[in-house]
DNA sequence: TCACTTAGAGTCAATCTGACTCTTACAACG
DNA sequence: CGTTGTAAGAGTCAGATTGACTCTAAGTGA
């Protein structure tokens, strides 16, 4: 892929984010980046993905790039843009479709790290290749304006969780603390969180109810996009890609 | 750019919204298709596009082809979505980039129709090549729903509208009255438009307040995104491309 | 049994929203 | 020249929503 005949090379790349313990113990925003081990840009942090193949779906593309590259599985992919510059590569001319996701805690953990795959804190980035600091600023940016209107927080979450689970996950990434009883009452309007009748014990005070998310309602409304793949697929990646 | 090499080809669409009187004598939405002169779906109506060229940014591409088939400028540009599904073109693989435009009234007007590039109504399509249709369906969607939550409505209008002008705007693309003291109220109070002190006469009614946009503001939050070619010029399409 | 901590229910005031009323200012018509 | 029709534009009111806050419940650990 070059340009051989003055061709376009087309690439996927993603943007992923996962929530884990920071050095301080509070959860932090994070994504993993992979280290370039060729030219252009070589040694420096990049986001994971790779050229698309023929016999693949955009989508397909981005979650096969980022298990070879991260062993990651995202619950939540969505595509983020289409970026076409005529200066984003140096040398020959790349139109990334970036797509963006968002993984579960205990599954970040079975990330590949490496000396080439390494996670970043998503404020603190170091100079990335390309202009892949702009990508994830856009990506960020998305992610914290669609946490506001729709309920995809759970992507960072495992089947069950708790409301104060919930609500440090959206703590985290708007970044700014959040009123308990308000945010138990916009959940419970929302009704997308059902209670399992469980409870989660091992606390050092009340027990709370334990929650999952209701799947027979649609978490990001994507208009008539969810007729690409099954409904609930694109939104909801889980294993059979 | 077939699959010669098994080469994936880049493509750029874009759905073009105008407002027009229809034949009952109020405005309608639509859009602009241009009939395919070569297989596959030779003879049926498309979106306006073509292929990208080595030289040339996406967006500066889907300005290019909508102005080569419908000597049309938008008002108002941004990318829709990328398609990448593997059966969306019969024989070769294409990826298309599809953006989206709006067009003020006067500037439709000056479009070209002919055989072969006709106007439709955006609700009543006849089938489409390729995936158009599920694309539209998507560009309305997200018309529709940016409608809401932005102000991007005026990018249907000229340099002066009146708030009954820009209401009924509203009123068609979301196929619903709104009341007229409450819509006041609300473009009142987002502050993106100013009075230019004029009226518009030789209405036989009491003379309406002609108001501007407020170009100092954004009006189409895009986040990190603006950073991509001058602030404005992003959603702002006016001449220079 | 008590102290401590978070769960979870509930209150209250300010704001926002939709439905509605009333007055104003022009054109057209007699 | 006054009357009538029409939409502009200001204003009112009740219900819904939102942020700040209080109070009680139910666990653990000392």
């Amino acid at each position: 892929m070059s340009a051989l005949e003055s061709h376009v090379a087309l690439a996927v790349s993603t943007v992923i984010f996962a929530l884990r313990p920071s050095v301080t113990g509070e959860p932090e925003l994070v994504i993993p980046l992979v280290r370039r081990i060729r030219a252009p840009y070589e040694g420096q942090w990049a986001l994971p993905g790779g050229p698309l193949n023929t016999d693949e779906d955009l989508a397909q593309a981005a979650s096969r790039t980022l298990l070879e590259t991260t062993a990651l599985e995202p619950r939540y992919l969505e595509q983020l843009y289409a970026f076409g510059q005529l200066d984003r590569s140096p040398d020959d001319r790349v139109v990334s479709i970036v797509y963006w996701a968002l993984v579960a805690g205990d599954e970040a953990d079975r990330a590949i790290q490496s000396e080439n795959v390494q996670w970043f804190a998503a404020d603190e980035l170091p100079e990335l290749a390309f202009d892949h600091n702009l990508i994830v600023d856009y990506a960020l940016w998305r992610l914290r304006t669609k946490l506001e209107y729709s309920r995809i927080a759970h992507g960072f979450l495992g089947e069950t969780f708790t409301l104060a689970q919930l609500r440090e996950v959206y703590e985290v990434v708007l970044r700014r603390p959040l009123d308990p009883g308000n945010f138990r009452r916009m959940v419970e309007a929302s009704g997308t969180v059902v209670p399992t009748g469980e409870r989660l014990a091992g606390t050092r005070h009340r027990p709370p109810q334990l929650y999952r998310y209701d799947t027979s309602i649609d978490l990001t409304d994507q208009g008539p996009l969810s007729r690409l793949s099954a409904p609930r697929t694109l939104a909801f990646t889980r294993g059979e890609n």
